[in-house]
DNA sequence: ACGGTTCCCTACAACGTTGTAATATGGCGC
DNA sequence: GCGCCATATTACAACGTTGTAGGGAACCGT
């Protein structure tokens, strides 16, 4: 039913060679034959088979997006990046959520359905380092995310030890010296969580304030129930602190709901930090002091990277390591005059 | 690179077609041919073609999802949704954001990209019900949301009217009388604001309490931007009230936040019930009462019966409406002793 | 031993596109 | 009038798969 290269070669009168050569801008085609077949084409309706087309070609103007899952709001925020970015440079984004598992991830990399893509942007959860191998696939990859550094792949990332620093030095500079942690992994080096703990280290040390583990709350996941979770064991252990740092947005959000469902005050009592400047944290009452990963950034540097090396213009080039810069985004949960331009425009 | 059906016909000593027998389920095949096929495509790692097999059955196992805009949460989540209940039946989702926008609607529903796609879900913004001729596509294609009634596809939606006016009910229900409406869209009939505004004023009619068109804040978009924009302008305007009815949880959210950043207590001073119960209202300051619209129900739902008008069995079966249940989820903003088993677990 | 049926497998064509190579046409210099 | 080049167009094959049609082999009943 749909118009062929045929039906149109045969309304023009000419080959399906020439219709396809009048499609793809090929230099040599008499102006009026072009023409012959352009109202061809739009009397038929006519617009190409994208199947047939990526069997030629081997290309299908499809990029993936492998991600944990889109109801964790950074992951919602950055698709949504990454879909705009897709769609500047005209191709589409498939969506496969992994919900963070491993087993998944690594199954996900081999399945049939990558072929549906030209390349994908990966961001791992589950993975970890030493799983880095299995991204030797032979299809072009970017990887996205903290899980897995030095691999064999373009990786696009934040500074997240250096912008967990930051936000430490925010919270020092506010006078804080006992600064809770909620969100940490057990014995994680590399990962979100890993690295971030390390700039908050980094920073204690820098300032000469004592490193105290019973400072840190560990989750396994960083949804708003695990930050309010964290917070109400804190409060029950009875250790003191005035301040926190939430390694995300979410769980700065659980915590700062269940601290003040206990009668704190935020932040006269307890100054709250997250991490990804997530929309909702402009509305949040306080409004949540965080930091600005560049996600349109990183949203944007990926799909370029990725598409280069599915252009294969860049070649065997080495892998390269691309980190977005960051910004501390301050609000009221840390200082109650901030300006809060969102709020009041 | 990639193995075909020829050199593993090659390996395993039989025609291709053979293999595609195999692969295809093809009941008449001795078990040790089949076995002799399994262990070639075992040893060349062998995986089909999605292109060629598209190509040649006009199946490519891809839904497209049209939505607006991952960020606004209530789509990422109905996105999550959709993803998991497509995953569940073995096929892949590929998402295009419209923001919105009547044109790039319309745009889409003959867009090239349609071909890598067996179907469509729609969720249309922009359009509205005089567009709905535009909906008569020649593939299978199922509508989402409110924007369009009686167009020639099924449709799959929530009860709007209904839970709008069950929201304003049990505002009514704890004596509020002057309920203001956040979020309607002048002279809007159909769509979600018109459907949600008719409830509203179905339950003040059934109460007997008069209808105040100064109670009316119009926004353009469901932004918590917006929430926050309207009631700065609610407050200012000095029109007094006793409870907000948002027509979304994001503009509710925002609302919210203005409220208390006036001194208002909730909800002491002003109820608020929002729509849609979005993770974060239930971590909000107070937790937000809301509609639960029954996501996944509707997810669910239109995927199955997308499915099904692929598949084809259904036939020229007349075009189905169908409704998702939905319920009230009774919070701290609209009563101060409500339970909440989210936080406290 | 014979025709019919079932089982197992194969050859071939087709899906709609694009790359390669070849052919037809015209203009130009000699 | 001939050879040469650039331009304009075409025939053909191929991408990897699956549907159609059909051909042997084995088995059945007679």
């Amino acid at each position: 039913m749909a118009a062929t290269l045929h039906d149109v070669a045969r309304v023009a009168d000419v080959s399906i060679k020439t219709v396809s050569n009048v499609i793809n801008d090929y230099p040599h085609i008499r102006p009026a034959t072009k023409q012959r077949v352009l109202d061809a084409i739009e009397q038929l309706g006519y617009t190409p088979n994208l199947s047939a087309r990526s069997l030629r070609s081997g290309r299908t103007g499809v990029i993936g997006l492998a991600l944990p899952e889109l109801s964790l709001s950074y992951f919602a925020e950055l698709a949504d990046s990454v879909i705009k970015a897709a769609d500047r440079r005209g191709v589409t984004v498939l969506i496969e959520q992994t919900g963070g598992d491993r087993r998944r991830e690594i199954e996900l990399l081999s399945s049939p359905r990558r072929q549906l893509t030209d390349g994908l942007l990966f961001s791992p959860l589950g993975m970890d380092n030493a799983d880095g191998g299995l991204l030797d696939v032979g299809y072009p990859l970017v990887l996205l995310g903290e899980r897995i550094f030095d691999g064999p792949t373009d990786h696009v990332t934040m500074e997240n030890v250096e912008a967990a620093r930051a936000a430490t030095e925010h919270l020092l500079a506010s006078g804080r010296t006992r600064i809770a942690v909620v969100g940490a992994h057990e014995g994680e080096i590399i990962g979100s969580a890993g690295l971030r703990l390390r700039g908050y280290r980094e920073a204690l040390d820098a300032a000469g304030v004592p490193f105290d583990p019973a400072l840190l709350a560990y989750t396994t996941t960083w949804h708003r129930s695990n930050g309010a979770t964290a917070m109400r064991e804190f409060l029950a252990s009875g250790v003191q602190f005035d301040a926190v740092f939430a390694l995300n947005d979410t769980l700065a959000l659980g915590a700062m709901r269940v601290l003040q469902e206990a009668g704190y005050r935020i932040p006269g009592d307890v100054a709250v930090i997250g991490f990804d400047n997530l929309d909702e944290t402009q509305y949040s009452l306080p409004t949540l002091t965080t930091i600005d990963p560049g996600r349109d950034e990183i949203a944007d540097t990926a799909v370029r990277v990725l598409l280069e090396r599915i252009a294969g213009n860049t070649g065997a080039t080495a892998p390269r390591e691309i980190h977005a810069r960051f910004r501390v985004v301050e609000r009221e949960s840390t200082s109650p005059e901030a300006a809060q331009p969102d709020i009041r425009r």
